[in-house]
DNA sequence: ATAGTTGTAATATATCATATTACAACTAAG
DNA sequence: CTTAGTTGTAATATGATATATTACAACTAT
């Protein structure tokens, strides 16, 4: 069980918005290249980034663009944005009918759901602290370092 | 996406199989009344938590043991057992195929594959926190809530 | 006008979790 | 030692969901 690839590739996304910004159109085809996935992917990608007002793109126009600083994205709001995860369910799936009539059955989510909620919360936390500026910059050193 | 139901099933058995050890035969039948699964979804998951060194069970021979004192057993512990998340993929799923002939494409990993091991240790760490004593102890406490 | 792109729906394919069926291996009780 | 009942496990089916693909209207820029 894993988190869909699509929150790596909307991170993917948005480097190569900035990466490329200056040098080539970054359209859908071209990011899809980069990614490897699925030109039509890559747009519902970057909807669901527009639709969290992160990127900018319009019909006809060609090309997405950053709607806000890298320093001001971090990867937990591209987490949220491609909504891997259900935000109502949340991130453990707690088995569906655990039996009303057995004590144990009506009374063990008590128990269970608030560190189910502490560690999903954990994670998130985590993303909390990485911007896509950080992400950015390591990129491009990483590609810098390839020329050695 | 979401973290299957075997890891809460799987807390569901140990808690069971403590709460009822002295009042029923808590064999697999009985666990997957309480729990509400197929007896084999039952029987698999203890499969799990005995090569786990968590429960007892063996064939034949009705109804599962606990291993080892529950304060001894942490969600982390349950949480691998019954390998929700694969060791080697990692909980989050990198896209596959990012081109190798793209500078952001072949780089990209270097500076976000740290931040989502850190993410999904963050995670684990927060499981490792509660023991099953703890979680045995609320919902037995909940049960006695209901009386009054 | 025209060429090219996006947004999005519809559909197909692939993958994986859970459900179900089936049965040999085994235990325990009489 | 026979028998009823359970486990471990394989095989298969079903269902859910992520990704791939096809298609095309809406739109932009030239």
């Amino acid at each position: 069980m894993q988190i869909g690839s699509r929150f790596t590739i909307g991170v993917h996304i948005i480097t190569a918005i900035d990466y490329f910004k200056d040098m080539d159109r970054v359209n859908s085809e071209f990011l899809a290249g980069s990614i490897g996935v699925n030109p039509v992917i890559v747009r519902t990608v970057i909807s669901s980034l527009r639709e969290a007002g992160i990127v900018q793109s319009r019909r006809g126009s060609s090309g997405a663009e950053l709607a806000r600083p890298l320093d001001g994205i971090t990867l937990y709001d591209v987490y949220k944005a491609v909504h891997s995860v259900d935000e109502a369910e949340g991130l453990f799936h707690f088995h569906e009918q655990p039996n009303p009539d057995c004590p144990v059955g009506r009374n063990i989510h008590k128990a269970l759901n608030p560190r189910l909620a502490n560690a999903q919360e954990a994670l998130e936390d985590e993303l909390r602290c990485t911007t896509l500026a950080e992400i950015v910059e390591e990129t491009r050193q990483a590609i810098q370092n390839e020329l050695h």
